[in-house]
DNA sequence: AGTGATCAGATTTTT
DNA sequence: TCTGATCACT
């Protein structure tokens, strides 16, 4: 092993030999968080510590993967191998489905995200009969999610006056009732969503001293990292894990806590001496990572929050460049600018794509800086957003997956049960359900019975509804004999979903049958991947239901394009936290964006947003860019923005005060004649319909007056034609529109997808 | 039961 | 702009 000390600074290495008892590592941005990390885990292993008794939690799925990558790097892949490492979520379904017996649920229960728990509270706020303008289920559900990761089970909650008490003042006396027929029905269903699997972790620890103790003893050593996202019963387990050993070590930095709306609670950080008074703390104050101005702007932002732990950060980096301030007039213009900003500095520095980042607070922004940049031909990667699991053709596969492996999950049965159509209609099942809660049975015992009971549907459904039954319960028969490509490809086919979308020969219907096809080609190649062995030495199959059983708590397919990397990364600020760039552009910078408007009736939450901030620029190397627009367009309606509140808490030294220095005169000039005034008379339009047709076509104007692109002949582009785009590849025209110089073709690439193409910008080769 | 047209509502962040 | 819900019609 290589000298693990050599790399470390001082304080660094300070905090990696401190071994034994309870640390804490307070670690300012770019101050080498993983690095210490890292490097204590192979520390230990150095000093005959075996990697299994070793657990790391992180908070996402990146962050494990990149901490696994980097120990391997440190120790070697046979000994990092069995560190036991993974997000909170995934670490504690292993366990659960492990010990899933003790709490009465299976151990190939269901995992429901976000979308499957919102269905079914809008379902039980349907069969209760509830306004859900009242109870609204995204409402509903934050109030269960927060009950339940403090630790308030239904019971607790309908058993307390003061709750009572205010559900009432808040007329929603329900509330308390909801929550616990949303549990049931979970339970029912043999299902854990998300909270669950952390809610469970506690209570499996709480009541089975001889599981506590057990894996008190397999977890010698817990390290936990972004300690300040962690919420109260995330706490309780990390604390009860580690009541033996207290080899507790967390890292964490209190201005980075930007998850308290999922109920974070920065309390813990803040308040970890008092548990732990014998607590050696470690405080990562140098920087490694930005400019002088960079970390100077960035610590004249964050004294305006009241609560924090006391630090400096500092740096020996360059003084580098002042904060750059781009005003815009609309978010198209913005888009423009940055994109163009983003092309002159490459030109001018000889840098690459993958050097930048846009950097946004809501996920709806990326669309504008997508066409910006797709017309100045700068490829680029969206991070977050859609992932490919949740695309609706992918959740519907699976969820027959799902169902295969557990047939009582409910959300999967109501998917499914008609799609692709079987006959089954909406008021077959809903009778049903009626039937299954009144007899307080599961749905597919029902379904399982359907024949026998005397639910008013006629002989027909009951009949195809047996024959879904008989299908999928064929399936299941099939789970531990045939591998996972196996069972995918033969539920892919025999319940028609290949044919259904096959058969839908519109753009989205062929963009459905590819994902299909990719997700098989994913499967494939689990099943193939080396087989693991048993004890007894038997090749253990690569069975379907250890594909899809955490396939909930993936964000995104996030495979790197392995032929292209060079792309610019578009992100939300959330998803850009942990990560570092060269370059970076912070772009929709205005009051009750960013801020955002929710956050700005309290100080709480507007500190977080002010975290938030930080974070986005403590991201960036060398430059920082910051953007607003002065009107923008949401919700399919201009509104007229201020410069954010943040701008203006920059000190002064260390930002530009020089604005819109990349705005071409002329250019200006056309707009402001020409541009403006139609938005003035589009906003005396009443009718809504006209409004939007009427800004539509403003904004494919004002994307015209493009920069200096030369059309080329774009008449010659038909649909059917098999084209070639430098970055995007071979793919097919599938329908064009517009005329002239403003032709739009739709293009189906074979590897990215369906894509919207301005010809005369795309630089198409017909081939 | 299935289809298509029309309308309302949403958008903050994610395991 | 996009999605889901609802309604009228086949």
């Amino acid at each position: 092993m290589i000298n693990i000390l050599k790399d470390l600074n001082k304080k660094q290495a300070e905090a990696v030999q401190c071994i034994d008892g309870p640390m804490m590592v307070v670690a300012g941005a770019g101050s080498g968080k993983t690095r210490v990390l890292t490097y204590r885990i192979a520390y230990l292993i150095s000093k005959s510590v075996d990697p299994f008794n070793i657990l790391a939690l992180t908070f996402t799925n990146k962050a494990a993967r990149e901490m696994k990558a980097r120990v391997v790097e440190l120790v070697g892949g046979i000994e990092a191998r069995n560190v036991y490492m993974g997000t909170f979520h995934s670490v504690f379904a292993r366990i659960l489905r492990y010990e899933a017996n003790k709490l009465g649920y299976p151990s190939n229960f269901s995992i429901y995200d976000a979308e499957d728990s919102k269905r079914l509270i809008k379902k039980i706020i349907k069969e209760q009969d509830l306004d859900d303008k009242i109870y609204n289920p995204g409402y509903v559900l934050k109030v269960i999610s927060s009950e339940k990761v403090n630790l308030i089970s239904p019971d607790d909650y309908n058993s307390n006056n003061e709750v009572i008490n205010y559900n009432n003042s808040i007329r929603r006396p329900k509330l308390g009732l909801l929550y616990s027929l949303y549990s049931k029905r979970c339970f029912k269903a043999s299902a854990m969503d998300f909270d669950d699997l952390l809610f469970n972790t506690y209570i499996l620890l709480r009541d089975f001293p001889d599981v506590l103790y057990k894996y008190q003893k397999k977890f010698k050593y817990v390290l936990v990292d972004e300690y300040q996202d962690t919420n109260y019963i995330q706490y309780l387990i990390v604390k009860s894990l580690s009541a033996d050993n207290k080899n507790l070590c967390v890292v964490g930095d209190d201005s980075q806590s930007i998850y308290a709306f999922r109920g974070a609670d920065i309390k813990n950080i803040l308040n970890f001496k008092k548990d732990y008074p014998d607590l050696n703390t470690f405080k990562l104050e140098q920087n490694y990572r930005s400019t002088k101005m960079i970390v100077n702007a960035a610590n004249s932002v964050i004294v305006n929050n009241k609560k924090q732990i006391p630090k400096k950060i500092w740096t020996e980096n360059n003084t580098g460049e002042t904060i750059k301030l781009i005003k815009s007039i609309t978010d198209n213009e913005e888009g423009k600018l940055v994109a163009g900003s983003i092309f002159e500095n490459k030109m001018n520095y000889h840098l690459e794509n993958k050097n930048f980042a846009v950097l946004y607070r809501t996920n709806a922004q990326s669309r504008v800086m997508e066409e910006s940049l797709r017309k100045i031909n700068i490829p680029y990667r969206i991070y977050g957003g859609l992932s490919f699991y949740k695309r609706r053709e992918i959740k519907d596969i699976v969820s027959y997956f799902q169902l295969t492996v557990n047939n009582k999950n409910e959300e999967a049965l109501m998917r499914v049960i008609n799609y692709p159509k079987r006959g089954i209609g909406k008021n077959s099942i809903e009778k049903i359900i009626v039937f299954a809660n009144k007899m307080n049975k599961n749905l597919w015992n029902v379904l399982e019975e359907i024949n026998k009971s005397d639910i008013d549907i006629s002989n027909g459904v009951k009949s195809r509804v047996y024959d879904f039954v008989i299908m999928i319960k064929s399936f299941s028969a099939h789970l531990k004999t045939k591998n996972a490509y196996e069972l995918a490809k033969e539920i892919a086919d025999s319940t028609g979903i290949i044919k259904d979308l096959y058969e839908d020969k519109s753009p989205e219907g062929v963009n459905r049958y590819e994902n299909i096809e990719e997700l098989l080609n994913a499967i494939k190649e689990f099943s193939e991947k080396k087989e693991d062995v048993n004890k007894d030495n038997s090749l253990e199959i690569k069975t379907l239901d250890k594909f899809i059983q955490d396939i909930a708590l993936l964000t995104d397919a996030d495979e790197d394009d392995k032929d292209n990397n060079d792309m610019v990364s578009l992100m939300t600020v959330h998803a850009a936290k942990g990560l570092e760039f060269p370059y970076v552009y912070i772009v929709g910078m205005e009051e009750n964006l960013f801020p955002s408007i929710q956050s700005l009736s309290s100080m709480k939450d507007l500190e977080e947003e002010r975290r938030l901030f930080y974070v986005a620029i403590t991201r960036a190397k060398k430059q920082v860019t910051i953007s607003y627009s002065e009107n923008r367009y949401r919700w399919g309606q201009i509104s007229i923005c201020e410069p954010s509140r943040f701008i203006e808490e920059i000190d002064s030294k260390y930002i530009d005060s020089q604005e819109e220095k990349s705005i071409n005169k002329e250019l200006r000039f056309g707009r402001k004649n020409n541009y403006m005034p139609h938005i003035d008379s589009s906003i005396e339009i009443k009718d809504n319909k006209g409004f939007n047709r009427k800004f539509k076509r403003i904004r494919d104007l004002n994307n015209s007056s493009n920069m200096n692109y030369e059309p080329d002949d774009t008449k010659a582009f038909q649909v059917g034609m098999q084209v070639e785009h430098k970055i995007f590849g071979k793919g097919k025209i599938i329908n064009i529109d517009g005329s002239n110089s403003n032709r739009k073709a739709t293009v189906f690439f074979k590897n990215i997808g369906q894509k919207q193409l301005v010809l005369k910008f795309a630089k198409l080769k017909i081939i």
